[in-house]
DNA sequence: GCCAGGTACTGTAGCGGTACAGAACATCGA
DNA sequence: TCGATGTTCTGTACCGCTACAGTACCTGGC
């Protein structure tokens, strides 16, 4: 049996395939009474609209854009922070009926998502700049927006004040007398262990600027951190408690640790506990994100708040003007936006123990 | 400018469109001299490769695969259960390439994702099987997989042995010598408040056959549970929390409360301690899927564990079979899986204090 | 009675590819 | 030397729809 299509709906009604086109997709072209018995005769033929992927190959809109995410889609998706963003996302793109498609950036032989799938724009979150997917993303020359990555000329981007935000949870800890200062991060490049600063080699946007954030505060103080560094893999609460555990073992244990995100937080504040000292009477802790996860832990975290909500919105919107752009300007400026951060002082920060 | 087409390059390079094509997508079908030739001059003319929705339209496939998600995808998105369940699909998608199209089944004027959206199939997660953006993918007849929803004839479904987990949930508690025993459960039809059973109209199919495997357990050692059914809506932390203050404010409080969900036990369980009562020396609390949150909460939750990392991997496999299947065989026999559940049992449950 | 300005519908020309059936030529065993 | 078998490349016929530029007819103002 022959698929149904424009023309067999066309055919039985006895008008042009256009007209039935415009039956679906323009109604106000035709009758209202013809537009009926289109529709009437479609649905008994088992029409069910204009098939999508025909649609969009003659009006050039795929009606979805892509979410390309860190390496593997299912770190990204256990992390509460980056599903706040995504939710965000879905949010703002909900009442365009634009899909949004998850793509993934690990390399792969034969179909590359970044390639091969159709979409009208991409957001690019979190990502080497330098991946294959980012190239061909970039190759296609679809409009983008980068988020939460060094912004980069011609292309939109959406970050928050890493540096600031850092630099006040430096700050708040400097003040409250801590001269012992470790920070625990995580992340792709780089040298990993205890490291002396400044690294070789790149990093990440947000570490990097994190790190930079927290340094600036701390040496302004004379104060010069121990860093410790974990590659990215796996459950980050658990890399917090095995990074601390190295922390505590060391000769001059600090008085404080800052910490890259709050789920690291969460698992160094555990594992303070586990070693029978207090948080924050022994140690403090400062997160970054403000994670739901903050406000639960037991003492509730003294973190950077940051709007991942109105990030992903963000986002969105900046897509949504880059995709409106590219239909008639070739080129305009790229909008590079920088989101408020917030230092959210709760209960695992204090001065430090007297004498230390 | 025109656009870089096959054309464009086939032109330049002097040999037919088609050879240009075979040189991207075919590479058997040329000698590697000219397919290298072809693609230094694709690239020195800024071709990028087969443009997607050209190439979905002459083939048929779209590279992607849809999941629908229940209503707004925010609400699922800050779902841990949810987001394993989608990691579990990204894993087992991958390998093949093809990307994953979340689609919202909010009803939307204008653009419809569940009509518009080019995919090869469809998952289809715990949604309401009457709603229009599932209307829209069997009319489209994509093959399409039901997770988490009542088994339709014809189409391939994956669940979990609700039931019995939840038969096996309520057994433990009536072993534990309850007699005193609230469910709290949460959902979109149905009565709300403190109803008794049997509820009238359609729930959906988890809650329902949960309640199902509660009662079978209670009713046989003559317990008649006292229900509280809240609104799905919002956190289900809080939600938790809400109802066991309502339950806990009420004459005869129960010994032992069956949770929908772990992240609603949870709530449950501050409730339950800030109102000054232990868990479980005063009331047992028992979760349902064994997010990872259960094992974390003090006491450690006593749940029954579903393996959503595989429920979403076997609905990738269900989904690619089907897929296989729709392009030899106009229909085979649908399959329907249902995997194991398997009562956990932590710290959150011990008999009831002397006398009740 | 004529023309401006709608409204309702049609026809053609793509959108940018792939499938499939050959054609042209080389290789090879008998 | 001849057919059989490959390999490499080509040509045509779509895939199913929309954009756009008409054509035909109707309405109303002067």
């Amino acid at each position: 049996m022959g698929r149904v299509t424009l023309q067999t709906v066309a055919d039985h009604v006895g008008v042009s395939r256009m007209t039935v086109s415009n039956a679906f997709s323009r109604p106000d072209q035709l009758s209202a009474k013809l537009r009926d018995e289109i529709l009437a005769v479609a649905d008994k033929l088992g029409y069910v609209g204009p098939d999508p992927t025909a649609r969009s190959l003659a009006s050039g809109t795929a009606s979805a854009i892509g979410l390309l995410l860190s390496d593997t889609l299912t770190y990204a998706l256990t992390d509460e922070v980056a599903m706040a963003f995504l939710a965000g996302i879905a949010d703002e793109l909900a009442p365009t009926g634009l899909a949004l498609t998850l793509l993934s950036a690990a390399p792969k032989e034969g179909r590359v998502p970044a390639r091969d799938v159709a979409m009208d724009g991409a957001l690019v979150y979190s990502c080497n700049p330098h991946s294959t997917a980012v190239g061909w993303l970039m190759r296609r020359r679809l409009p983008m927006v980068f988020v939460d990555q060094a912004p980069a000329p011609g292309i939109a981007s959406v970050n928050i004040d890493d540096q600031l935000g850092a630099r006040r949870a430096g700050q708040h800890i400097v003040e409250l007398g801590h001269s012992r200062v470790a920070i625990v991060t995580s992340g792709y490049g780089g040298e990993f262990g205890v490291v002396t600063a400044p690294l070789a080699g790149p990093l990440a946007y947000v570490e990097e600027q994190r790190l930079q954030g927290w340094t600036d505060a701390l040496s302004a103080a004379g104060i010069e951190p121990t860093l410790l560094r974990r590659p990215a893999h796996g459950n980050p609460d658990d890399l917090g408690y095995d990074a601390a555990q190295t922390l505590l073992g060391r000769e001059e244990r600090p008085t404080a640790i800052l910490c890259l995100s709050d789920a690291i937080a969460s698992g160094v504040i555990r594992a303070i506990q586990d070693a029978g000292l207090q948080v924050p009477g022994d140690i403090s802790v400062v997160g970054f994100d403000d994670n739901p996860v903050a406000a639960r832990i037991r003492p509730a975290l003294t973190t950077v708040r940051q709007d991942v909500d109105a990030k992903g919105r963000a986002a969105v919107l900046a897509l949504l003007s880059a995709i409106e752009r590219a239909k008639t300007r070739p080129a305009g400026r790229a909008k590079h936006l920088v989101l408020a951060t917030e230092l959210v002082i709760r209960d695992s920060t204090a001065p430090p123990p007297p004498g230390l």
